[in-house]
DNA sequence: TGTTAGCACTCGAAAGGGTGGAGTGCTAAC
DNA sequence: GTTAGCACTCCACCCTTTCGAGTGCTAACA
């Protein structure tokens, strides 16, 4: 049996309208809703022949068809050259941009929650080697000095170090030095215990100092390690019935309270190479076992200087794929327009 | 009527067995469950007087008696002084100091939360009347400054500064000197338009870097005014049927997501001034309008430095009050002592 | 050979009806 | 003041019926 331009036809018009009323659709109303001037009978023996083939199932005899993961898929890859639309909101959100970087990411899941009625995801991005920019040791008072990392970027990171002995301005100022010559250009892999060693050995008696700030440029970076997600909009699957019901809606809900697993999606998709940039998966697809009734779409920014993240979102099997690929689309341009200058 | 210890002693038992069932309860439990020796029908009668007195009502006809608001809120100030339970879990995680306080605190809220069974809010502490204690320039290159700020509490805020021009070392030691001789010491509220026109007008040709610098001060204060709140367990409310409805539960766990209106109980909390700190809100007592189904309570712990912070449990009416204001009690009390030293 | 009308059939959702149990209020007896 | 007993109420549960939406199949038609 081959899969013909009509029952393509049929196939688009069953899941456009699952799509919208999220119940079981028939081979009637598919008669009525496309332009074919088929009688429901011919359409029910082209639709006989698409649970064949596997792209719809019935829930039960005698009720309409509705598409099965297959058939999602098919419809997904069909349309992924999509329409671009302007989505201006966003734009000016994301158009401030002195706002900090994890502040900018809250608002964007939020916004992208409110607008597609899904809930969402943002991940800021990971600073794998990344590299060291800018280091200084400052006192405090006599008893603490305060350490400040720039790296690629412009993420910062302080440290609190305290002190036994206190150091004079000169000590501060050569160990600065020290510290920027031997660091500055480095990524955190490329400061190894040679390198370390050698810095200590030039310190002379302040050792423990330059190892101290040693200790806190890798705390730093191990803080930003385990990679920070935003969520937004989880609320939103309240909306779809076939997500509402309290086993699955507190599964999924949970999981994106938790971000844990979330990683797993953040990684799955950051290691993709497609052209797009964009992962689809749809219901068994996805690697995040509590999500298996839902789709997630995901999209990867990139803001230079290898900073990429994740931007997901989580909705039913009959999200509108259409919209959201779109409004990702777009999300992505925005940002990495946005920082590359 | 008067409230006799028989009654009270029936109220009691009537909530107690409520608290562990979630079911309405009659008169033959009572009979057999408490030691009291008094028939059902004894039972009763006095159950017919206490919610003749409000402290009980039926949910229908010919149904057991479940506890009033009215009624709770009795048994909960009659409970007050209650036993002091060591959590030697808690006192581990909270042990670890060097943690930063925002991850501390993430950490606490998702232990209660797992302990109680609860969902859990904490704010982060307000640093309200705050003192500026340390303030430093750096430059990062010819046309960005970093400049750092850190306030009493050993909060740290960085912005980074364009500057059209270059600066020489010596112009940013004076600024430097400049900024910390007028700021260190002064709450952010004493930082006024006379006192920086002052400094503007020392700072003679860099007039810009220092109102660049304080508006980066602002905006650092700025940023914690809207004060963090760190919620967990948001899908334990699906363990108690009665809040498990997916309007109800939907309305709750957005709540908690979206954290603006919490910070009116926060806010609530903080004002009070009871010898305790905590505060326990019984369905429509609740400042929040989401949850009146539920009970909050809340307690207060303080760093020193004028910095204090709210946490907070929501479950449903039935929550276990004794357990909860205990193991709260015990958490303040842990903070306080930890930070006051 | 593809399309259509018609018909019997299936199944789930919703509505109705009966039953049992848990619980109450009341009364009379102790 | 306490208790046993009884009539009554009401919900939860189960069973049945009904209704409608939808299917598959067959026969007729172009």
């Amino acid at each position: 049996m081959t899969l013909d331009d009509r029952k393509l036809k049929i196939l688009h018009a069953i899941i456009r309208n699952y799509l919208e009323t999220g119940e079981p659709v028939g081979s009637r109303t598919i008669s009525k809703y496309t332009d074919l001037n088929l009688s429901s009978a011919t359409i029910r023996n082209e639709m006989s022949d698409l649970e064949e083939m596997g792209f719809i199932v019935q829930p039960h005899t005698s009720a309409g068809r509705i598409p099965s993961d297959k058939g999602y898929r098919l419809y997904v890859d069909s349309m992924m050259e999509t329409r671009e639309k302007e989505i201006e909101e966003l734009k000016e959100v994301i158009l401030q941009k002195e706002e900090k970087i994890d502040r900018m990411l809250k608002g964007v899941a939020k916004l992208l929650a409110a607008n597609t009625n899904y809930a969402t995801m943002i991940s800021a991005p990971a600073i794998q080697g990344n590299r060291v920019k800018f280091l200084q040791l400052s006192r405090m008072d006599d008893n603490q000095i305060l350490a400040v990392v720039v790296a690629e970027g412009n993420v910062i990171k302080n440290n609190i170090i305290p002190v036994s002995e206190k150091l004079s301005d000169e000590t501060l100022l050569k160990l600065n030095l020290l510290l920027n010559t031997h660091l500055c250009g480095k990524t955190i892999e490329e400061i190894n215990l040679s390198l370390i060693a050698s810095m200590k050995q030039q310190a002379g008696i302040h050792q423990d100092v330059v190892s101290d700030v040693i200790d806190a440029l890798a705390e730093s970076i191990k803080v930003e390690e385990d990679l920070q997600i935003y969520t937004s909009g989880a609320t939103n699957i309240f909306k779809y019935p076939e997500l509402a019901d309290n086993r699955k809606a507190s599964d999924i809900i949970h999981t994106l309270e938790e971000k844990q697993q979330l990683t797993e999606l953040v990684n799955d998709a950051l290691s993709d190479e497609s052209d797009t940039g964009i992962q689809v998966y749809i219901g068994d697809e996805t690697p995040i076992q509590s999500m298996k009734d839902c789709s997630i779409v995901t999209a990867t920014y990139d803001l230079g200087d290898g900073m990429r993240g994740t931007i997901g979102i989580v909705g039913p099997k009959r999200m509108d794929y259409d919209k959201v690929v779109s409004t990702l689309k777009n999300i992505t341009h925005q940002l990495d327009d946005m920082y590359k200058k």
